[in-house]
RNA sequence: GGCUGGAUGGCAGAGUGGUCAUGCAGCGGACUGCAACUCCGUGUACGCCGGUUCGAUUCCGACUCCAGCCUCCA
């Protein structure tokens, strides 16, 4: 049975599919203006921890995340580049790719443009002005009139009435409340445009998301996602939209991501904190990042910190130290045990990553006492331990690549590393330990953890 | 101010009405030429004040503090 934390009635609930064993779930994706930080990377790791889960459960998931690839921001970035709009979004759509590959992220099933999606966002808004939820107003945009939907607010607990006296929003003349949001925008000369029905111009932010989850899932579908800064307003006005043009209910269920804190508070764009995920990879395995993300349930906040992610190291550390120890991996697997039992659980609980990794340390501590006795088990519950942590794609790397890591630059490379290693040796075997100790602190200061057993030196980068 | 969600041992982080989370770090020990890995041992943690209860970190109420959202942001 699982359950999943539904914003929309903010409990827990039994998940019920629109359809038998099949789910449709629509994830917000990244306005590509530029590279994606941490926070990217934290929505981006718990959609497809949860995609692989819910998959390697036996659904049948159908997993869209869209790419926003026009908006103000990318027009504004493109013009300080010089350079096309569609040049500067094929770049950072190619880097986010390179990024979240890195961090084992499978692709989504589809990843529809904005762009390519301009008749269908046209259609959309069509409809709204038809059923009277839209108008064209004197500037030339289209606005959706937020009074006209009954249930606006209904996700985030929020009242038109309060959302009326404190409106921030400025002031814009055209339109005929406050409220209201635009759909679709006139173009000013030299801007990227489609022609419409009322003129040449692009669409606003939150259409592209109501058209493309139709597109690509139906008018209703089982799972909305996205980052914890997307409920108001965005989610908010896509609700409104969908419900309006579609006349039925837009999604069953809403999920969202915690944020990732710098210190005592939020990572984002606007305040400038944050890290990109390809400065953080150029000094941590990806792995490492992704067990870092997964370590805290998916809705709580996440401190960034150099100490965490040490921390995630060493934890991962003991996963791969135990693979590495056992003899061979068992090819069949049989995972009707109480580990697994108690790992499903736990992921079937609203997706509690932690809870189901502390199983995972427990079973890697039988697999280091059966590795020690030379117990028959072990290359299944090494198996077993593979495939359980495979279901949120961890530890699918070769143990022994991930301790050894890749050489950054100036450090010694592996070759470089073998060498010294068989100098060690050679001392060591003529109980010139003087000299081994040498060599062992100088590949120390390297990084380089070197440790004997009965089967020889093995060595790996400390990080 | 409104809406959500929090407050757990040195740190991270689950969970539960009454025996253990788990990981990282620390300390003592075993193993080791010395280490590393591994193993054994080691911590009277549940914001504050009331209440319910035989018993509350866990349930209820008040309080304090923190975070996210309320504006483009994952």
């Amino acid at each position: 049975m699982l359950q999943i934390y539904n914003t929309l009635t903010n409990s827990k609930t039994v998940f019920t599919p629109l359809e038998p064993g099949k789910i449709r779930l629509y994830v917000c994706g990244v306005t590509v203006y530029d590279y994606c930080h941490i926070g990217h990377a934290r929505v981006m790791v718990v959609f497809d921890l949860i995609t692989r889960y819910l998959r390697a459960r036996g659904w049948d998931v159908t997993y869209v995340r869209n790419i926003t690839d026009v908006d103000d921001k990318i027009i504004r970035r493109a013009a300080e580049n010089h350079e096309p709009v569609e040049a500067l979004t094929e770049r950072m759509i190619a880097a986010m790719h390179e990024d979240e590959a890195r961090l084992f992220v499978l692709r989504p099933d589809r990843e529809p443009r904005a762009t390519a999606h301009i008749d269908d966002i046209i259609a959309m808004v069509s409809t709204l002005i038809e059923k009277g939820y839209a108008y064209v107003a004197s500037n030339g945009d289209v606005y959706y009139r937020v009074e006209r939907f009954a249930n606006y607010g209904r996700l985030t607990n929020k009242v038109l009435e309060e959302l009326r006296a404190g409106a921030r929003v400025e002031v814009e003349e055209a339109k005929e409340s406050p409220l209201d949001f635009v759909l679709w925008k006139r173009a000013k000369p030299g801007e990227v445009s489609w022609p419409s029905p009322w003129g040449e111009g692009r669409p606003g932010w939150h259409i592209e998301c109501s058209a493309m989850s139709r597109r690509c899932l139906g008018d209703t579908f089982d799972i909305h996602g996205g980052g914890p800064d997307l409920p108001f307003p965005h989610h908010e006005n896509e609700i409104a939209q969908s419900e309006a043009a579609n006349g039925c209910t837009y999604a069953n269920y809403w999920m969202h991501a915690g944020p990732v804190r710098m210190g005592q508070e939020k990572m984002s764009k606007s305040l400038g904190n944050f890290f990109t995920i390809r400065d953080v990879l150029d000094h941590h395995d990806p792995e490492v990042v992704r067990y870092f993300l997964a370590s805290v349930h998916y809705r709580s906040p996440i401190d960034y910190s150099e100490e965490g992610l040490r921390a995630a190291r060493s934890a991962l550390e003991r996963f791969y130290q135990a693979l590495n120890a056992v003899p061979e991996v068992a090819r069949e697997v049989t995972l009707q045990n109480d580990y697994a039992e108690r790992f499903f659980a736990a992921m079937d609980d609203d997706f509690n990553t932690p809870r189901a990794l502390a199983v995972l340390f427990e079973l890697v501590s039988e697999l280091n006492k059966a590795v020690r006795e030379h117990h028959p088990a072990a290359p299944q519950l090494a198996a077993q331990l593979q495939r359980l942590a495979g279901t949120i794609g961890l530890l699918q790397q070769q143990p022994e690549r991930f301790l050894q890591g890749d050489a950054q630059a100036g450090e010694l490379s592996a070759q470089e590393i073998e060498a010294l290693i068989e100098q060690r040796s050679r001392a060591r075997r003529n109980r010139e330990f003087a000299e081994s100790d040498r060599i062992r602190d100088l590949l120390a200061e390297q990084g380089v953890v070197v440790k004997d057993s009965r089967e020889g030196t093995s060595w790996y980068r400390e990080k």
